[in-house]
DNA sequence: ATTATTGCAAACCCTTTGCAACTTA
DNA sequence: TAAGTTGCAAAGGGTTTGCAATAAT
């Protein structure tokens, strides 16, 4: 039960931030490990087994995963977000199905090129979305 | 002033698509087009000569033009948008300046790769987003 | 003890919607 | 006159914030 599934690694950033394991956030976390595919705030809050009151912790935690770059979050069209983890410091592109979220990572990412060229022209704090969205083939009508 | 530096193109496109043009519609229009990078609906709104209370109308404009294909919506990192307006069925991407939103267009597009990879693992209604963030120059502190 | 986190409640802010009045074609 | 558009006012809805109570180190 208290048993996590955590990465150490992950652990070990987030207390080196001067974050606490609480039950709340080692939930959280599980809960988003235990997606194969980005989730929803709530659906994380969800299957955390939190309450519906909860979901500003699950804000809040979100927050801070992805200020120790363990967490990503990825904008959908309709101005809503996916979360998902990441290996430290490590940030994805996927192929994201609209209805049901179902997504797959993309061999593509431009960082090298694309921040270089950025630099070049004066931009500094340099980061870059990269996101194919669609409707799967078990979604589509 | 009612001549409107508009590219018939899109009037006609609009046109086409049971719109009609009003005063309003076309002062949108030409505020977008005056814009030298993507604005967002709040300063078209301005530029455009309305009134706070118009800026429903602005958005509801926006959509229009979207659907259409003559306008492009960017989504910020902080969740909201910049919109701009785009050759009949193109898109862009860019490289843009998280504080004042100087934006310049990207010389890359993955249409085609993409869509193709997409369609092959059986997405339809594919789109992407390829957007680079920073802070420019100008901007820095 | 000290500092981080949670709980509750409410605010935020961009964006959307409903419906009646008003234009455009 | 028929259909699209605007005005007004309000709701939506994901996300954030303030502050006191609580829990972790």
């Amino acid at each position: 039960m208290s048993v996590t599934n955590i990465d150490p690694e992950i652990i070990r950033l987030l207390k080196g931030s001067g974050a606490r394991m609480t039950q709340k956030r080692q939930r959280i976390l599980e809960a988003l490990s235990s997606f194969d595919r980005p989730a929803t705030a709530e659906e994380v809050r969800e299957r955390a087994g939190l309450a519906p009151s909860d979901l500003v912790t699950v804000y809040r935690n979100l927050e801070a995963f992805q200020k120790v770059q363990i967490l990503q979050r990825l904008p959908l069209e309709n101005g809503t977000h996916l979360f998902e983890l990441t290996a430290p410091g490590e940030h994805y592109h996927h192929l994201i199905c609209r209805h049901c979220h179902k997504a797959e990572r993309l061999d593509v990412c431009l960082s090298k090129s694309m921040e270089a060229k950025a630099k070049a022209k004066g931009f500094s704090q340099i980061s870059h979305l990269l996101e194919v969205y669609g409707v799967c083939e078990d979604c589509r009508a």
